[in-house]
DNA sequence: CTGCATCCACTTTGATACTG
DNA sequence: CAGTATCAAAGTGGATGCAG
């Protein structure tokens, strides 16, 4: 690992923070990815080697702990760890404000977002019973264009293949449509309202989709700063 | 430049803030230097060829205006770049807490230190009359032990000869102990009491050398969660 | 002296395949 | 699932050169 040669701390955090991945890795673990696999899912073009490198660092660091049970292996922060929630969330807001000028099309991952979707529904507590909400998705890639939500009483699950369930609702978007209204680019009403995104399915569940789903975590609805 | 595919804001300001140097080259940005070799003086070991591209990520991304009148070539930051200060700021509150667990000797660098501490004083209206302070620093590099500050009106000069004036306060100090006091980690009077820092000079000058020196700017004096 | 551009040795990263 | 191994490609550091 390089360093900076400078006693100066931000040169020191530097170290730690500025090198590749490392923000992404931190933001995994910051909204609840524990597992090796968890952190791969929500940083999917991260090399295994790397993400490896990565955790061995921050452990080292002092930044996160790795716990085995058995062949269970799970990461988690430290309180030195935790502190360094402002600096991510410092540069979430940023990138949200300056820096969403039309994501490319190379960056619309209908999984990617479906992961993070599915990490957000579980503090929101969806619902009572078991709901299946199904995402038929356009404008992505051939092969990612269906995915099932199946939330329990303590379980949720994104499904990449039919489940076999009864479908509670159902949500036709356009992938680009469904990603600026996640990242709060847009409502969903907005969205709605012009046809690029559908929900359909008891007219109860449909009104409350949009509050389940909120919005991307370390967001808190920041504006742009750009004019779209 | 290499990007993350992300859509994830947080992903876009890495694509931008997470290069090598890049943190350090905003940091002199935002204390002041708007020069190629101001900021190659607060960031000494980054080679030109590097600063060089780095100046022109900033300027590509829009966060830093490179203005030229004539031969005289300055930066600045934008908007969206001072918006960068926040991030800047918390990773100086980390690594302050969590980082400076003793420097290197090979990151106590005099004139660094020096550097740094001359942009602090502008800021700080320094003196009615021209002042000239020496600093003798023992425990450094054997080439770098004797500094000038020359402090006039509207000008404040960091000389490495002898400026052949009358020198108004003499500070000798252990380069550790005057590194220490500048970041905060301990006061001037502690230093002074062990004698690791000595002022020499008018007691009242003396007396307000510390208030003068202040300290380091992204730092609002704060104190760290590692036992010393 | 400032503000770069270029060349080359070296290190880090990416992509893929493989293992317990 | 949680990594390791391998090798090609890309990024970086350092020296040098050069024009204004």
């Amino acid at each position: 690992m390089p360093t900076y040669g400078q006693f100066c701390p931000v040169a020191k955090t530097s170290e730690l923070l500025c090198e590749r991945w490392m923000p992404l890795v931190l933001r995994e673990l910051m909204c609840g990815s524990a597992r090796f696999g968890e952190i791969q899912r929500g940083v999917p073009l991260i090399s295994p080697g790397l993400l490896t490198k990565r955790l061995r660092q921050l452990v080292l660091a002092g930044v996160a702990e790795r716990t085995a049970n058995g062949r269970d292996i799970t990461y988690a922060l430290t309180p030195a760890g935790w502190e360094l929630y402002p600096i991510i969330e410092a540069m979430g807001v940023w990138g949200q404000r300056w820096a969403r000028s039309r994501y490319g099309v190379d960056e619309l991952d209908p999984s990617l977002l479906m992961w993070d979707m599915r990490r957000m529904l579980v503090p929101a507590g969806l619902a009572e019973r078991p709901t299946v909400v199904e995402f038929r998705i356009r404008g992505g890639p051939p092969r990612k264009t269906r995915y099932w939500l199946v939330v329990e009483e303590n379980a949720i699950d994104l499904c990449l293949v039919d489940p076999q369930r009864d479908v509670d609702l159902c949500v036709e978007a356009e992938l680009r449509a469904l990603t600026e209204v996640w990242m709060g680019d847009r409502t969903m009403a907005e969205a709605v309202a012009d046809g690029t995104i559908s929900l359909l399915g008891p007219p109860g569940l449909a009104s409350r989709f949009p509050v389940w789903l909120g919005c991307h975590p370390v967001l808190g609805g920041v504006p742009s700063a750009v004019p779209t």
